[in-house]
DNA sequence: TGTGTTCTCGTAAACGTTTACGGAAAAACG
DNA sequence: CGTTTTTCCGTAAACGTTTACGAGAACACA
């Protein structure tokens, strides 16, 4: 059906290693016959088989980012990481290089299937997003010698591989500074109970503003739940019900602020009113709630192109003029103030 | 490094042959045999190369996506899509395929990335999502005799591939019922400038319906715009600018929604109020917005399912036990009532 | 003219599978 | 015991590329 560089070469009375090299741009072959050969590819609509040059290159030049929703999130998704992938593609596409994003259903956690892409070399490398805390894909990948980038910052954090992360501390810190500034001095902190590694940064940053600013940490205040709206329902009552409750509350997730609010909408108290709300990682929902949500807001195509470079640069193939290779960076969330606070 | 299936004959002293057969299962082989070579393979880790198998097999094990963001899309993505992808991964697991997405630039159309993947044979079929009126990419593939299922209708329907669309004539339809028996007479429709199918369709519902009702086609409460917020920020007031403005307006897109409703805002107009808001395709945005929006629901996720299956229905090597092919579905849009209207 | 160099191209092997074919051994059958 | 069938396995070709190697022709140089 499709041709096939015999068929080119058959058409044109020429070797198929010449039509190869033609093809490929080798040195070594005369600029008359290279010019016949790209014609007649464009006229017999040739493009090499992927699979073929992926046999024979080992490289199938194409990197899997690896995508599947969180545990019960049916219906949200994560239009976080479309931007993100835009940037992602836009660089690597750059290069040559396609990006398939691998899907896995919702839950299971991603072992298995990055398993099979490694193992079956669907692709020269990997994007991992939202690393834990302890996280084996990374010590799987580096022991089993794949190379990879992720989106994210894990704890075993000396090893070599190139990763770009948020500043979850800094965001943390940051929102409880403007809320003290603010007069709030009784700050609640909720966050995804899962080993996400953003979790601890942010209540990282949390605790030590408050230690700053000479406030005791009261564990009270603090609540984990499911990166969801329910989780968010659920837990917020939880540092409610307290005596002296918390006149503000820091999440580190959209759904869980949603959940949160109404929660709170149901013991009667407004946010932005009777309360502070503050949202770590803003998302399109926290602008369009009411009340808008104040939120730290990521530069996610920005740092999808710069994770695509940052990879690029660490895969032989492609390491361009030298420069030593960028292994981590941490990108800042910009305050984007609304009236939630 | 890793392990081939020559070394896994040689570690057992068999043949290659004898390996592969034992591994897919064939029935010329000994039960022993059989035994010791996927005990082997599990102890050497082995898993066939990929490109190996599709070579030799001219079949990629993957189905492919094309996903990309609308123009000027950057920041909010199309969280729709994810339950769809849920649905339809899962699905094709199943039946041992994996699903790639297949990522473009913002705004290109798909065309070149498309032949992209056929001809590089990167996968088996491919599924389009949100289908135009005349589809280019559909005439392609069918041309190309390229297997694909599509989301979403086209005009040259009657070609022979499976379609799974939502019914938005009805749901247009459904939407002006409502609101006449809630009393409207002047109901302004706004839907995306572009291609898309699914405007026509809608459209169509609502000239149908309001011509049942006994009501004229206003063509000046009819308007098209940029399929985001801006659209709809931008082309609300012209709907609105007439001596007798409508007193509702059913938007057939999420964003353009919130932007209308923005516009709205920025008239004094308060939705739910002075002014009756439906959204045909309801996503979390709808749900969040203040006033949370009555929309029309799809069941994104079973809807994945389902296509992936009629897509597998149509494949010579899945074709299950027979039943005639699927070839177009329609499925219902929900409605959600809340209280923009 | 002889020797060395440069261009250009064809040959063939290799990547890791799957599978058609055939043959040896074992089993079944008369 | 001879013949036929069945069971099991090895051989080798094929999928579509890329690329190391070598060879012929043209050219340069002395």
């Amino acid at each position: 059906m499709a041709s096939s560089i015999h068929d080119l070469a058959r058409h044109l009375n020429i070797s198929i290693g010449t039509v190869s090299r033609a093809l490929n741009g080798r040195a070594d072959v005369n600029a008359d016959t290279r010019q016949r050969v790209l014609e007649a590819a464009r006229a017999l609509n040739y493009s090499p088989n992927q699979s073929g040059r992926s046999l024979r290159q080992g490289a199938t030049h194409s990197i899997a980012f690896m995508l599947q929703p969180h545990p019960g999130d049916q219906e949200y998704g994560e239009p976080f990481f479309i931007p993100f992938l835009t940037g992602l593609q836009g660089r690597l596409a750059e290069s040559g290089l396609d990006l398939i994003v691998v899907m896995g259903a919702p839950g299971d956690y991603q072992q298995e299937r990055l398993r099979r892409v490694v193992e079956t070399r669907r692709a020269d490398a990997v994007v991992l997003a939202w690393t834990r805390r302890e996280d084996e894909r990374i010590d799987y990948l580096t022991q089993a010698g794949f190379p990879f980038a992720t989106l994210g910052r894990s704890r075993s954090g000396d090893k070599a591989y190139p990763s770009l992360d948020l500043d979850f501390e800094k965001a943390g810190a940051d929102a409880v500074d403007r809320l003290v500034e603010r007069g709030h001095r009784r700050i609640a902190a909720i966050r995804p109970s899962l080993d996400l590694n953003f979790g601890y940064l942010f209540l990282d940053g949390y605790r030590k503003a408050l230690r700053r600013h000479g406030i005791a940490v009261d564990p009270h205040l603090i609540a984990d739940g499911f990166i969801n709206e329910a989780g968010g329902y659920e837990v917020t009552p939880r540092v409610m019900r307290r005596k002296d409750p918390p006149t503000a509350i820091i999440f580190n997730n959209d759904a869980m602020a949603l959940g949160g609010c109404k929660a709170l909408a149901e013991m009667g108290i407004k946010p932005g009113h009777d309360m502070a709300v503050t949202v770590i990682v803003d998302t399109p929902l926290c602008r369009y709630f009411s009340p808008a949500l104040t939120a730290f807001r990521p530069a996610l195509q920005p740092m999808g192109r710069r994770l695509a470079e940052m990879l690029l640069a660490s895969l032989p193939a492609f390491a361009g003029p030298e420069g030593p290779r960028i292994l981590r960076e941490v990108w800042p969330l910009e305050l984007i103030a609304r009236d939630s606070d």
